[in-house]
DNA sequence: AATATTTTTTAGTCAAGACTAAAAATTTAT
DNA sequence: ATAAATTTTTAGTCTTGACTAAAAAATATT
């Protein structure tokens, strides 16, 4: 069955929600993504319920069916591997790319993302480190932690972040977070959960707590 | 001002059909390529003109506006450039890619189109011999002569077509007619204007007028 | 020049996907 | 346990871009 823009905009967004918790989802946790409203959303789950893509009951909120799963990790790898594009062969920066992504995700050929995937090399991750699901919509299996979770003076690699919102990667970008980098947690301060890290040997540099949530790792 | 996908693909069509020919573009003949009805053709008018995109009074045809050309010239440099992507990059045949460039060049971006351009050398033309705007929207001039107007024992180069449906450029290729070969025409037959024709030294190929006229020449 | 044919426009609908305002259900607080 | 606050749904609209059927204008034919 063929999907809108809409549709997929709505599949994906719901994709993305479930991937952080294991409830159903509220109908305004979607509204706030898809900068819609609830009402509009309301309506949209029920044709998505409708075409058997989502669990939908009224006020219980809502959960992807395995059809509407397959067809979120499609929008997924394409807006991941068009996202590795934009940055390998374009010469984007990682906190430029989600718009223009959010656009070609939506593009419809199988041939293409197939042979982008090979053109790229089969990448695993995106700029931002997250998972992309490969041909048959597995993902690989990464096993990051959240830098928040480290102990103090263990060594770590930054693998990815958590969120993709331009000022946060710029922010990252600031404090010379990039991926590779090797961290080491310092210090963790008590009264606030800040840490202080030093990035890849040298002086160390202060992170929020809110911060350290959305940087991926994995142990040295 | 915003350009909705709908209207964009108005205006492409409008100017394709205004390539060939001086007249006002008739209803009708809109409505044929964006393959909806013309009264739909009607209302879409009534909006471009309201937006200064074309020039339209009822009955009377339709002409874009110069400010409507910049923007039709806009989607057809993307659709353009994203041709050539596919079929240098991606490794698709020239009769693949239509409908795929189709989508592409809806993708609002002047900073990837433009990377896009850099990354493929500034390309004149397209798979088809299509010239490609530059980034001000100017045209380069290539001169090309249709296949149809040769004298016999003329030689000349295969430099594009005039139309780009997936079953010529097939036939085309079945006949070994692709860009670059060098032709001769050996024979104009006075009965069906139908042609014989040798590609790169080899033994002739017999063409007809209908196929001739839709083939884009140099003289060598 | 009058009639027939074709093209284009008007008028009235429809579906998708958004919205606001008000009602209903659920959750939180007292 | 009830009231207050929040979340979600319903009901009714709106806009975009399509459609059909009928009317009007332009073009072609005799």
């Amino acid at each position: 069955m063929a999907t809108s823009f809409a549709e997929e905009n709505y599949l994906k967004i719901i994709y993305r929600l479930s991937e952080s918790t294991l409830e159903d989802i509220s109908t305004n946790a979607v509204a706030e993504l898809t900068q819609t409203k609830a009402a509009s959303v309301t309506d949209m789950l029920r044709k998505l319920a409708e075409k058997g893509w989502v669990n939908y009951q009224k006020y219980q909120g809502v959960r992807l069916t395995e059809e509407g799963e397959k067809i979120a990790l499609s929008i997924v790898r394409k807006h991941r591997l068009w996202e590795v594009f934009l940055v390998e062969k374009m010469g984007f920066n990682w906190d430029e790319v989600h718009e223009i992504a959010e656009q070609l995700e939506h593009i419809e050929s199988e041939a293409l993302i197939n042979k982008l995937d090979e053109f790229l090399d089969f990448p695993k991750t995106d700029p931002h480190g997250d998972p992309i699901p490969n041909k048959e919509g597995i993902l690989p299996e990464l096993g990051y932690m959240h830098l928040s979770d480290l102990k103090e003076n263990k060594a770590c690699v930054l693998m990815g972040v958590a969120k993709d919102s331009a000022v946060f990667l710029q922010l990252l970008t600031r404090l010379h977070l990039s991926l590779g980098a090797k961290l080491i947690v310092k210090e963790i301060n008590p009264f606030d959960r800040s840490i202080s890290v030093s990035i890849n040997e040298s002086g160390p540099v202060f992170i929020s707590h809110e911060v350290a949530k959305n940087i991926l790792i994995k142990m040295a």
